[in-house]
DNA sequence: CCCCAGGTTGGGAACGTTCCCACATCGATC
DNA sequence: GATCGATGTGGGAACGTTCCCAACCTGGGG
């Protein structure tokens, strides 16, 4: 029978034969404590196998040592898996070096969004990564009320207030098409990303500053939206050919609606990249699976995690000021244009 | 200014005239307490604004509405993110049932395999969740030792003790197999999944009962042993192909071998299905976009998820029993068969 | 008119830590 | 030899809950 209680740190206190405030400075790393005392606690831990309670140290110091991460389900079941894997892989590795818990919250509806508020209110995180927030998305405002250190994954609008880090994505849209011109495309169509969203709205600035650097005109028929799933990609490109049959290029604003563009084109028997040259957004594995492998800009999706909860944890730990950052982007050229 | 502190129990007490037990009976939805002291308990929590301090009520209650989702980052990486990604969200979406917050913890190394232990230990969490346990893997053992309810997706062996939640890996390869044969394939090659894993011994199983149930003889040459990944499903289907240059099938025990193989395939200049038909494991995304189409047998990822959530819950909250349960596969039909 | 059961209520203690402050010890300084 | 600063040390209080238990009502029954 192992019946007895895990042990405490008056447990440790007494078998080591000293306080209780000596135990947690040593557990503490407190430099205030003798040799002596400092190696009978160590032995008692050990001994005792005594590891130190985190939610009694939360009541206290306040902190809980965890963060949230809240992806809205939503977009990640429009299957863009790969983005959310490696953010998610970067946040974590970020936070294991500072020690970090990360608490992952997948919110589904509108519902959950606003539960979410009291979850986060119950002091369960020291701090929010918010992924993929829309203009008009009220959460944002709401935690910074709450006091509570967020840190955004893009921005609402080029004016944000709060931290965030970015990728460049006007810049790397221009460089998309900059290539296709290059390649003597002049008929460049763009599928768009969602307007009400800092990324869409980007990329298609960046699709319209390439042309005017250029030098050519854009015809506004050339502009499709789309919401960043396969689906919307095909009937974006469907939509486009009908409109424009003589479009010799397509600047999808993800790879996932390049995918569906790509199929879209087979359909209509267009060859790609000899008709139609396709680039996608984002550089997901996706790409280089596809038939032809996709051209593409590179986000730095993992990076981009890991800067974000590094700037969170400089924030909760340290106390560290905002920042906004931009992370640059890479064009990937392979066959498809 | 809001600079006052946020409201405690003993705030919303003296605002509603009432003693701190009444409010933690309102909170806690107890009936015990009079209608018109509910009314005005509510009313001031209202007011103020009040969330209860869910840190402080860990401390007495001893509990913390959170599990941890244990992932070994090695295996994330080889892309198996489809994988991973819908287990999550049906994980999620079953603890939202229950109001249980998710912890997520990628394991990078052994290393940090350890400090894991160290940290589950800190009674972060009420329970775990395991995924891809390995035969000879120790945690299971040690979080059983510690007491922690957990949870296995997959199981180590047939004897496992714990709870786990299974696919029907052997029936699963087991139909494929006798699909193949029933389109008439008498040279079935299996690329197999890690031999230290029950999901790749049981895929492997399946493929040999299949032939065993059909009498036809097999050819211990027609086994290659992969790793899930998708370069080790190339490699596995080159060698195959030196080796067993007339076989006419492959049944690989993943999608993303499957893809391996498929490349190799092509690369060789075999055609898909006609001179060589491929049947893959688990239909993720993936299968949906290979050329040709992936014939796979779907597993109910999501729904794993969900039940390995729901029976921690049950033990967590109701003391509920260890459950072992295995969830049935499908085979779906594409063109690569 | 007293007693008792049943429904309400609230104060004390406990959960396991950290932090504040007071105290003890000990050379070194005056 | 008293005083002092530096260095260790430990007990009390606090963090915000829940739970236990005692006390208080209110009627109804005897």
């Amino acid at each position: 029978m192992t019946g007895n209680r895990r042990p405490t740190i008056k447990t440790v206190a007494a078998r080591a034969g000293v306080g209780r405030t000596t135990v947690s400075r040593v557990v503490n790393g407190s430099d205030l404590v003798s040799a002596d005392a400092r190696a009978r606690v160590l032995a008692a831990i050990k001994e005792l196998n005594y590891v130190p309670n985190s939610v009694a140290r939360g009541l206290v110091t306040n902190r809980t040592n965890a963060v949230a991460l809240v992806i809205p389900e939503s977009e990640s079941r429009l299957g863009s898996e790969p983005f959310f894997a490696a953010l998610i892989r970067g946040v974590s590795g970020a936070l294991a070096e500072s020690g970090t818990q990360l608490q992952l919250m997948l919110v589904r509806d509108q519902a959950e969004r606003d539960q979410l508020t009291e979850s986060v209110a119950t002091r369960r995180v020291d701090g929010v990564l918010l992924v993929s927030v829309h203009a008009e998305d009220r959460l944002p405002g709401i935690l910074e009320e709450m006091g509570l250190p967020t840190v955004l994954a893009g921005r609402r609008d080029a004016g944000e207030q709060l931290s965030y880090v970015n990728s460049d994505n006007a810049g790397g849209a221009a460089e998309a098409v900059r290539h296709l011109l290059h390649r003597g495309r002049r008929r460049i169509a763009t599928i768009t990303g969602p307007q009400d969203m800092d990324v869409g709205r980007a990329r298609l600035a960046g699709w319209h500053a390439a042309h005017k650097e250029a030098g050519v005109p854009v015809d506004e028929a050339l502009i499709e939206a789309g919401d960043f799933s396969e689906d919307s990609g095909g009937r974006a490109m469907r939509l486009l050919l009908e409109r424009m049959p003589d479009l010799d290029a397509v600047f999808a604003a993800s790879d996932l609606m390049a995918v569906g563009a790509l199929a879209e084109l087979r359909r209509q028997k267009r060859r790609v990249p000899d008709d139609v040259a396709v680039v996608g957004f984002e550089d997901s594995v996706l790409a280089r699976h596809t038939n032809p492998p996709l051209t593409t800009v590179r986000q730095p999706v993992e990076e981009l995690g890991r800067t974000m909860a590094r700037i969170l944890t400089d924030i909760t730990l340290n106390d560290g000021p905002r920042r906004q950052i931009t992370l640059p982007t890479e064009l990937v050229v392979r066959e498809s244009s």
